[in-house]
DNA sequence: TGCCAGGTGAAAG
DNA sequence: CTTTCACATGGC
């Protein structure tokens, strides 16, 4: 079985275990929902999601619901609104750096990397998520699971065409589901005993499994 | 109560 | 190329 193929079904096997993710997450009622995704994917970087939903809120109650909105209001106005969010006078630079960028229409990979603050993941997370452009996400999570399930170490280049297909539903879940398997069984400190791949992991079969 | 979270970029070996 | 660090805060 190939690497692809076994990619595949760890796909499936995860989609029936935790269900569908519907990643990305709305948490405005109104307002630009692209643009919440855009500014959601800056401020959840290094980030609990928990901080960046309370944060999101907060922009919602304070009516900046757009990129543009965001473009305009004082830079310490909007410090004050996210202040549940780290690294945020960073994030607020890049969210307003960002916005000479779409605001010329739909952005690509490169002029999104261009931008300072904004790395590989960031700029996949927009294009797929906000945008709906096939793109595969690959984060801290993607690589644990890859090198232990494998037993493979290769680099992201590789890892993106392993993981890549193009079907925007299977690229919206396997980014989500890969975060849930790593939250949840797939730690730093793996917690392999109830984890759903652990009978085609090679990382449980070498170490768990006696022979 | 300490560890860590849906990263990035700059600096250094 | 890889490792290390600053960026800064709340949740559990």
């Amino acid at each position: 079985m190939d690497i692809k193929e076994e990619v595949y079904s760890v796909f499936l096997r995860l989609l029936c275990h935790f269900g569908p993710q519907r990643w990305w997450p709305r948490i405005w009622k109104e307002g630009n929902h692209r643009d919440e995704i855009i500014i959601g994917a800056v401020l959840t970087q290094r980030t609990l999601w928990k901080n960046v939903e309370n944060a999101l809120k907060k922009l919602e109650d304070y009516g900046i619901t757009s990129i543009a909105k965001f473009y305009d209001t004082d830079e310490g106005y909007i410090e004050r609104l996210l202040k549940s969010v780290p690294f945020r006078r960073r994030k607020i630079r890049t969210i307003k750096r960002l916005w000479e960028t779409v605001k010329y229409g739909v952005p690509s990979r490169e002029k999104l990397l261009e931008v300072e603050g904004i790395g590989e993941e960031t700029a996949d997370v927009i294009l797929l998520y906000a945008y709906d452009i096939p793109t595969i996400v690959i984060d801290e999570y993607a690589r644990r699971w890859f090198l232990r399930f494998f037993g493979l170490n290769v680099g992201d280049r590789m890892l993106r065409s392993y993981l890549h297909f193009e079907d925007t539903f299977y690229l919206k879940e396997m980014h989500a589901l890969l975060d849930e398997l790593g939250k949840r069984y797939c730690k730093r400190k793996p917690l392999c005993d109830d984890c759903p791949l652990k009978s085609k992991c090679r990382l449980y079969v070498r170490v768990f499994s006696k022979r």
